[in-house]
DNA sequence: ACCTGAACACCGTTCAAGT
DNA sequence: ACCTGAACACCGTTCAAGT
């Protein structure tokens, strides 16, 4: 719009935007915001950039390094409160959901980069330090919040995951149908004789939407960190010891 | 070997066998026993069966449906036997092993296919029915045993996905070069000024091998399952009624 | 140092033409 | 009815050749 006050002479218009990491993850980002996860590929992204493939293999060394550092960013619009400890479980509730809307809702399908590796970047380790504090605050033992860490991050994770699957499967109706055919034969293959548990909860078993259900699965694992003694019960290594 | 006892006179070879579902999912099966789910593509697959990818789609809609007919079919290897409520902890435990270890040893990486979609094959029903029967045994209500089953599938799932994750990365050195060093990296970003909790808990944060942390996040789930109420927790459906 | 056209070795799926 | 060669529209990654 303005004229350009650079020193050196204008010119029609300003030179492409030069690559750099940070434009390549921020092209990723609104494609998996604007289009889902399944739209991100090397090829796809290149040509948002106007470029080829070939040209961001010289920021980043592979698909995985990529949905690492996309994942991450995507993470970062996740904000932490300090930790309350009379709120404790209200605000671990509310991490979680957040996490898990951003993962269905804002970026498509994203919970599948989180299952490619343990997420290690700077602010997936600022939202464990969140989850830790508030387990901490709620009077978990050192070693159960240690391990919860994981486990409530699978948790999260998952549900993501399922959650997004479904979204994508009803929002194209022909797929719908299939997946409405697909339970129903669920449902008439159930005879009493040979699933007399199965058919005796008949109802109970589809009761209960997508966010009832994360609900109550955060409250089982929360009060299940709570009545689980944990101590010896951790004592193999998997890892060795990276910090020594 | 022994000469050819059909009425018509025998031929050099038995024509090629006819292709059928059945004869597909086997081959399909054996491709993931020995090559792992990475290998499991339509066009290999094809190629195991001496033909060319076109022709699988006589007896198989796609690849998705290829997907649960192969999940189903490896679960029919797993056994079930019949509740012993004095051992339904124990049995559970047994069951959701098996499971893990199905997915992870015998048919490597399968997990990617229990996720694809909720598994309701008729081996899927017959695991889900024993596990609501142990968990009936075990005295959690019909609510929450009714959402525990997919809880629990959930979390056999993904603690597959993961455990094949790191199986398929130790196998090669050079991933595994890479993954330690993204895991100590994680150690050295754990500034105690930033990150206080994660920096006390330390050693913490990665003891335990995989088998004893599946076997606590068991635990936590079914405590926490007899610990949480459920009534009046689950209200609304995702699905409408499929059996009306 | 950075960029890129072209190639390599793959995918799932469809379809017209065969038997 | 079943089979299939060939094509379509994609993938991730590499590499030699350019600037």
């Amino acid at each position: 719009m303005s004229p350009d006050a650079s020193p050196r002479s204008r010119r029609e218009r300003p030179a492409k935007r030069a690559l750099s990491r940070e434009a390549i993850v921020d092209a990723a980002l609104a494609i998996v915001r604007e289009e889902g996860i399944d739209a991100l590929t090397m090829r796809h992204l290149a040509q948002a950039l106007d470029t080829g493939p070939a040209s961001l293999y010289v920021y980043v060394a592979n698909r995985d390094e990529l949905w690492d550092l996309v994942f991450d960013a995507a993470i970062g619009s996740i904000e932490t409160e300090p930790t309350d400890p009379a709120r404790w479980r209200e605000q671990l509730h509310a991490l979680a959901g957040r996490m898990v809307s951003l993962m269905v809702v804002e970026y498509p399908g994203m919970a599948r980069l989180a299952m490619a590796h343990i997420p290690v970047g700077d602010n997936a380790l600022r939202v464990s330090e969140s989850i830790l504090s508030l387990l901490k605050a709620g009077g978990v033992g050192d070693q159960a919040a240690a391990y919860a860490a994981d486990l409530l991050s699978m948790y999260v994770t998952a549900i993501a995951y399922e959650q997004s699957l479904y979204a994508q499967l009803y929002a194209d109706p022909e797929h719908e149908q299939r997946e409405v055919a697909r339970i129903t034969q669920r449902f008439a293959a159930i005879s009493p004789e040979r699933f007399p548990t199965l058919a005796a909860l008949g109802d109970k078993l589809t009761t209960g939407d997508g966010e009832e259900r994360f609900s109550l699965g955060l409250d089982v694992l929360v009060n299940g960190l709570l009545a689980t003694p944990t101590e010896g019960r951790l004592t193999r290594t998997a890892w060795g010891e990276p910090g020594s």
